[in-house]
DNA sequence: GCCAAAAACGATCAAATAAATCAATATGAC
DNA sequence: GTCATATTGATTTATTTGATCGTTTTTGGC
């Protein structure tokens, strides 16, 4: 698939698992979950190693725990730690749609953080107006542009006349965008009046698909602005807790819609003293 | 049988953690470390040996402390620990400049993000292209607005056409510029070329005052690149660590050279009283 | 100063864990 | 179907860790 990261679908289902396992107990065990999962100890690390590389989880000698992140937590409006999985695996398929060598432009929001997560080291250039973006991505090699303009706290994000004439100079090849509200009847909706005109430019700034990103909740959400109409949207990706009806409305617009799964349907045979 | 180091990933991992420990409060014991990291005595004890081997710490008996070696530092390209106390204070007389109001240049660099610490909840506005100022600035109710531009993780800046595009836009009445080295025969000069451009035109887009900040290790230093003639500079914040001598000549020039006191050697048991 | 108790240390060893390599299997593109 | 790639596991080798020893250093009373 990619040339440097394509996590299949069975593997990153699994790692959220993992994930879940993490936010209940804090720490995992490799032997336990290698058990709990019926894999091998060595797949289960490389599980680990890649959840480290994403900066989701920390590694100690025989397992790994949970990386809080504190500064964040009650700074962004809308909650990190809310439908965390939802937006880890939404962020994996979403950076499968990069290719390499592209430009991409990602707007606000911790679902565009997620995506992030899953854009490290790639050989590709990302804008964005995302003031936590290069805190983010670190140390990765992967090219970062920043948007300027005002900077909002609570959202994190750069807006204004600045971030648009910075904007007005970028050709992208992509446009992924995170969304306060999808909804066939009102199109994109954001909270933040100032990240329409952003999000409407960055529209406007790329050459391929646009596709929106959001967690189940905000399926059939409206929000306070009016941002981005739908005929502009090529792709959404949510995940299985959106709601169904919605969807069906969204893809009758022409939206292609990519739904990822969060629930567990495909339970290893043997999970012994979990949950 | 690693190149160097035999030190797996984890391990070398746990190791930089210590590292940012000290960093931040020059000594580390033994049994707090253990505590933290939840691994035994013995195992904290065998990796604070493998970094004094390494010549980064200095072990003494139940914990270790930071070496600070004077010669290069390639790990970080400016220490944030490093001059700490100097920095400090120089920002909080730099920050005294600053009128209710007034519109701020700042360029990147730790001397520059200590100025910012003393400007929060002022009613102006700071106009910046250090990444690390929103996460510094918090919630402060000073207005920032951030350059665009490429970012650099080493220096936590942004640079490039982006940045100069924004930066054209602006008016400012008053310029603080940290700089790597103050050096009457050299000027301003900088470690990164891309800054220069940037320090220069926030020169240019400055009606009042042009201030430089830097901490008494600087002055008399001449760093990579040449960045903004002294002519075009009018205030000189240092402290009482720099080399008298180079003083005299900088002031030779017509500059107004402010000198902090900072006083005797920082003991880390005593913590200085600021703020 | 001296001495004893407590804490920290170092060496050695065994068990657990990780890394590297290679081969087998599954997956998806064409 | 073929091909390329991704994923996983078996095997072997190396690393990491903590327990248990005895030793050294520090601490606090005298």
């Amino acid at each position: 698939m990619n040339s440097s990261n394509g996590a299949g679908k069975i593997t990153a289902q699994r790692r959220l698992k993992y994930l879940t396992q993490l936010e209940k107990r804090g720490t995992v065990r490799v032997v336990d979950l290698a058990q709990a999962f019926n894999v091998s100890e060595i797949t289960v690390r490389r599980d680990l190693d890649e959840l480290a590389r994403e900066g989701l989880v920390e590694r100690f000698h025989g397992g790994a725990r949970l990386v809080e992140r504190l500064g964040q937590e009650t700074l962004f409006e809308d909650k990190p730690r809310l439908h965390a999985v939802e937006k880890d695996v939404i962020g994996a398929v979403a950076a499968d749609f990069v290719k390499d060598d592209q430009t991409v432009l990602l707007n606000g929001g911790t679902t565009s953080l997620a995506i992030l997560r899953h854009l490290k080291d790639r050989n590709i250039r990302i804008v964005t107006n995302n003031a936590a973006a290069p805190a983010e991505l670190g140390e990765s090699v992967a090219e970062l542009i920043l948007l300027g303009g005002q900077y909002r706290n609570k959202s994190r994000s750069l807006y204004g006349d600045l971030a648009l004439l910075a904007l007005s100079q970028v050709h992208a090849s992509l446009c992924i965008l995170g969304s306060n509200g999808v909804s066939a009847r009102t199109g994109l909706t954001t909270s933040v009046y100032a990240e329409t005109a952003i999000n409407r430019m960055m529209v406007e700034r790329c050459k391929g698909d646009v596709i929106v990103v959001a967690d189940g909740s905000k399926i059939g959400a409206t929000s306070n602005f009016a941002g981005v109409p739908l005929d502009q949207v090529n792709v959404l990706i949510t995940d299985s807790t959106a709601d169904e009806e919605e969807l069906n409305a969204l893809r009758a617009t022409g939206l292609r819609v990519i739904v990822c799964q969060v629930d567990g349907e495909a339970l290893p045979a043997a999970r012994p003293h979990y949950e």
